[in-house]
RNA sequence: GGCGCCAUAGCCAAGUGGCUAAGGCAGGAGCCUGCAAAGCUCUGAUCCCCGGUUCGAAUCCGGGUGGCGCCUCCA
């Protein structure tokens, strides 16, 4: 496997910390509002990373948090009046039906900050021990200068970039960041700790979760891969690992994986540009199968620029693997190929190159497609083919729907009635060589949404 | 202002020093079909611009131009 690490700008061998196991943490959303389709990429690029590795024969244990306490949180509590146990709870609920709906696998180890919050105040009091955090007020902050290694993750805090940080004169210096936020006021969420009332600071909750639930005993802060989106680089990861090494002597990860955003009109989708397109609205116009399958179709750290278009081509492209299983409906599937299996792998094993993945998948289609056009009843030949499409369904999560159910998605029984008895008028009316009327029931059948094809087998219909 | 990423056919998108620059969508021609659809076959780019290195560059280096991101919450 090779993985390109952000921290170092290169792909590299991926070597796990213990032979044939891998832990992966994947920042998760901070849940005040409904999944857009940026934190849909975001988990389906690391599903598929957890995948390949599963596939390539790690036992992968992964992870992904939920921030279900922040300032965001507090903002909307006090909009809503809501308790912020309902409102964390009822965005954890819709994130995780999201990412149902888009064949995301949920993760091993799916902790919430507010559970952990015993190991973030055992972090900072070590911290503290060790003379890297300070106090201020009710704040505890960390002293960045006393991290050698600072900024040796993203390289993007010379003096000039930081000027824009906003000054806080109780900083000692400008990139410092807060691990604990005393209480301000009644209103506040408070949590009890040995610094007095107060509530974690957003980096310090990766680092205590991934040390308390996901690292090995003898490595006990440390992981083998953390991923998230490029706009987590820096400040929120450069100041995890700067935690991690104060406070336990490791590097936070042995890789760092950052996938590229998803853009609107070439813009970041984000909430301060109001650009936001949710997941659960996509949902409404699109199939969840069809959406992963777009979202994954562009290497994972190039943006994707969202539009319909390009969306309605991976449509296409993921019918033309359904149109392949409807022609092996029925059959039993044997041994995935072995060439089919190795390209496969060889290409994600590349730093998750799916362009080259899916090139792979499309020649298989397009090569089975003509092997069964010369010879429909090539038996082996078929339990292989979809020994494949179940192969390449499992790792990218993809193509594991019936096929006839894929093509009727969201056509009640009572048309589905109607569209059979039309095609039997039609098959009736071709018996009697009435073609007029034959294209008459076509068209009807188009205006409805429907399109037909007459095979050998009869016809069969698909929603358009 | 600092740092960084990107620029390949109408669109999406691999390839990062060397055979004919993958694959998909759209378009065109054909086979099949009563006609279609589906499927199959054939069909398109010298890689943003300029300069350099090299026997040889889309691929490396320098300089432009354009787009985007991070430095504030952000997947």
């Amino acid at each position: 496997m090779k993985i390109f690490d952000s921290s170092k700008k290169r792909v590299c061998d991926f070597k796990p910390l213990k032979e044939k196991r891998v832990t992966i943490y994947a920042c998760g959303p901070t849940v005040y509002d409904d999944a857009h389709l940026g934190h849909a990429r975001s988990s389906i690029v690391f599903d598929l990373l957890r995948r390949v590795l599963m596939a390539l024969g790690y036992e992968v244990t992964f992870m992904k948090n939920f921030t279900d306490i922040d300032d965001k949180i507090i903002k909307k509590m006090r909009q809503s009046g809501k308790s912020l146990e309902e409102i964390t709870s009822h965005y954890i609920r819709r994130y995780l039906e999201d990412m149902d709906a888009l064949g995301v696998l949920r993760a091993d180890i799916e902790p919430k900050a507010t559970e952990s919050l015993e190991a973030m105040i055992d972090m900072i009091e070590s911290l503290l021990k060790k003379g890297c955090a300070y106090k201020i007020d009710g704040d505890i902050y960390f002293d960045t200068s006393k991290d050698g290694r600072y900024c040796s993750l993203s390289q993007r805090c010379d003096e000039e970039s930081l000027s824009r940080i906003e000054p806080n004169p109780k900083k000692r210096n400008p990139a410092d960041f807060a691990l604990w936020k005393g209480c301000k006021d009644e209103k506040d969420v408070c949590f009890d700790s040995p610094f007095g009332p107060g509530r974690p600071g957003w980096h310090i909750e990766c680092s205590a979760m991934i040390k308390k639930h996901l690292a090995y005993p003898d490595t006990p802060c440390q992981i083998d891969i953390h991923g998230g989106g490029a706009d987590l680089f820096f400040p929120h990861h450069e100041n995890e690992a700067a935690q991690t090494r104060c406070a336990c002597g490791q590097e936070l990860a042995c890789y760092w994986m950052h996938n590229g955003f998803v853009t609107i009109s070439g813009e970041k989708m984000s909430k301060s540009l109001g650009n936001s397109f949710f997941v659960k609205d996509a949902l409404k116009v699109y199939d969840g199968e069809i959406l992963r399958f777009y979202l994954l179709s562009t290497h994972y750290r190039q943006n994707l620029n969202f539009n319909e278009e390009d969306l309605l081509s991976s449509k296409k492209r993921l019918d033309k693997i359904y149109r392949l299983k409807k022609r092996l409906y029925g059959v039993k599937p044997s041994q995935v190929q072995k060439e089919f299996k190795e390209a496969l792998l060889e290409a994600l094993g590349n730093d998750l190159n799916i362009s080259k993945a899916l090139s792979v998948v499309d020649e298989f289609v397009k090569e089975a497609n003509e092997r069964l056009d010369k010879n429909p009843k090539e038996k082996e030949f078929k339990k292989e083919a979809m020994a494949n499409i179940e192969y390449l369904g499992s790792l990218l999560g993809i193509g594991q729907k019936d096929a006839y159910e894929y093509f009727q998605m969201g056509i009640d029984d009572e048309t589905k009635k109607r569209i059979e008895a039309l095609i039997n008028e039609r098959k009736e009316a071709k018996k009697s060589k009435d073609f007029n009327k034959a294209d008459a029931i076509r068209e009807e059948l188009r205006q409805m949404g429907i399109a037909i094809m007459d095979t050998p087998q009869g016809t069969v219909w698909e929603k358009i």
